[in-house]
DNA sequence: AGATGTTTCTAAATCGATATAGATTTTTCT
DNA sequence: AGAAAAATCTATATCGATTTAGAAACATCT
């Protein structure tokens, strides 16, 4: 059946008597309604045709719109169970600008231990069942730490950004505050009561750290800290010397290593502080392969661990107790990081009027 | 201005005369041509304004289509250049189906390493510089292996997917290549043949690590496989017993644990093992975590490593030599696969119908 | 019955890009 | 010069969703 312009009929009328209107051109085609779908993708027009409503009623069906008969919404509701209806991501993005990605900014450290992976894991973990996919968008050493962040925020490539190694004073968080786009930082800035965050205590860490060489008889200690743009590298340091000076004993710094570094200097140098020093007693490490290394500078000069000094570290991966017997631990559980970092960005685009997301996780011993 | 319907004059009159026309309802309002933007982002239709061009000119132009002035396309990419145009990546997607979007799927495995990482880091370099952007989709132990690559292909979540732990008879693989979707995997499969891989030849790793403790005088040897689902643990235990036989010693596949076992299981079951078979003097590893349990184990019942003992590790972060000295090892770099598997996919997204591209990377000792 | 107000739905426009078909312009040929 | 062919560009429809404004259906009141 062709009918010219003239003669169109509304589509609830059409669709009452079961069948189905397509225009082409100036014409209104007018056909059987199709019962069944082939076998392509089922979209919002899909549930339409079957449901004999409109596309936008269907929508707002599905989005639970208030001006919509709960009737509707069953009857939309279960067409779209029953076909296996998904939204096309492209088509929502593209009208509303939301993505439902969520963007993990990494730096790409070539870490010893596999905790990024744990961390990757366990955001994505918490992100199951959600409509949001994670990215990865990981930043080399040589390359401006804003590149990534900038390119996410210009191109609306994110619905929020998770960014680990965080700066007291640093320029991604600042620029991110100041365009009010969500994100969450593992790790504090100066800033984080103002932002969703998660952190581990490193200030409890080095206070604990240093009783707990105290209690050995351990009287002088050196830290190995990490790099000191980081904000946690403070913490640490001030745990550290808070305790030192409750206790009444001795804590260095050490002046140009971080904990960060390749095994190779941190070794070397770890053994000519212990020469140049040996009253040194204790090594506090801020990571797993800093201790390695400790041992093995200690080994190196005839030190024994355990018995003239001993070793404390924070690691992510429980493998010291592998490498050597007595080096003293506390774990820090990254996946607890990872699944609070993915829930408080969700928060931050669902609600970004709620009061931030903030844990300070406390070291368990 | 406003021209009735009847009054309309073609675009391109209007925009020779450095105005532009806007349609509401049924009546087109002329204006003045913007010159300059505004401070929002730019789209082809700005660029299409400020060079006087269609929309659609623009879109071929910055494609290099065959049918645009090479003048034009010139003039066309200064402009785009000039305002920081990049494609909206909704709108591509939306339009074209291709999502630029290349999808890593993982299993979280909690490793010991930082070989995820690694492989995610240089994926993402891979990746630099190009329109493709990664999205990691982790699946967890609990669940179906084909959920997350269903979805991918159902929803067209991605151009392609890099998968690894290939099965020899791998069911995603299947599916991949029956759906005819781009894909790569690191690992073999059966039909490894006709798509892109990227694999560690560890044939080559059983047989050499069997003749290094041959030399070493071994004649007793115990493999801690991989597990037996994943292709490269026949492609391990293949290489070792063809070495055997050469060599006229002899190897046993440990029967019950693999390399990828925790760590109190896999010490427990290798001291077991080593007690009853006091006549084994060379342990074959498939993993770091299975090399520090082994010499774990033979220090529990005091064995000798390297003296009565050798053991022998593939490693794809160089941590054994930190953990004891005299652990024999190959290093297989991760960061290689991932730079090849990203690019495989990016070719097999872009051209679909060359050769995959195929590498068997031969172990260096 | 007719006016008024509510509830529920629909039409049309839109987001940004591209494919298709068709319209100009320019070049080439007779 | 005029016709035919080639080169270059434009108009329109489209992908799948949502927003807005307005229409239809239904209920309530006088």
């Amino acid at each position: 059946m062709i009918f010219p312009c003239r003669l169109y009929r509304s589509n609830s009328a059409v669709r009452r008597e079961g069948l189905q209107q397509v225009v082409r051109g100036n014409k209104y085609t007018v056909t059987d309604r199709l019962e069944l779908k082939k076998g392509e993708k089922p979209t919002l027009k899909t549930i339409a045709r079957l449901s004999g409503l409109a596309v936008p009623t269907v929508s707002r069906a599905l989005n639970d719109a208030p001006d919509i008969k709960s009737a509707t919404k069953v009857r939309v509701r279960e067409i779209a169970e029953g076909i296996g209806y998904v939204p096309n991501r492209a088509g929502v993005r593209l009208r509303t600008g939301r993505t439902n990605v969520i963007s993990l900014v990494l730096s790409t450290q070539h870490d010893l231990t596999n905790h990024t992976g744990s961390l990757i894991s366990s955001i994505a973990g918490a992100l199951q069942g959600t409509p949001f996919h994670m990215n990865v968008t990981p930043y080399f050493p040589n390359e401006d730490i804003m590149k990534p962040i900038r390119y996410i925020v210009e191109t609306r490539s994110a619905d929020a950004v998770i960014l680990n190694q965080v700066a007291p004073n640093d320029e991604r968080v600042r620029y991110l505050m100041d365009k009010n786009f969500p994100f969450v930082t593992h790790g504090r800035s100066l800033w984080c009561d103002q932002h969703p965050y998660y952190d581990f205590d490193n200030e409890i860490v080095g206070d604990r750290a240093m009783r707990k060489l105290a209690d050995r008889g351990r009287r002088n200690i050196l830290l190995i800290a990490p790099p000191r743009d980081q904000f946690y590298a403070k913490h640490t340091i001030d745990g550290c010397e808070r305790a030192a000076k409750d206790l009444g004993i001795a804590i260095t710094t050490h002046p140009t290593i971080t904990s960060d570094f390749p095994r190779i200097p941190l070794t070397d140098e770890i053994a000519d502080f212990l020469q140049k020093y040996p009253e040194i007693d204790g090594i506090i490490c801020a990571s797993t392969s800093s201790a390695m290394a400790s041992v093995a500078s200690l080994e190196r000069i005839g030190r024994n661990l355990g018995e003239d000094i001993d070793v404390f570290a924070k690691e992510a991966v429980s493998i010291l107790e592998w490498f050597r017997p007595g080096i003293l631990t506390v774990f820090e559980d990254v996946t607890i990081a990872g699944d609070f970092v993915a829930r408080a960005a969700m928060q931050a685009v669902k609600n970004p009027d709620a009061p931030p997301m903030q844990c300070l996780e406390k070291p368990v011993f």
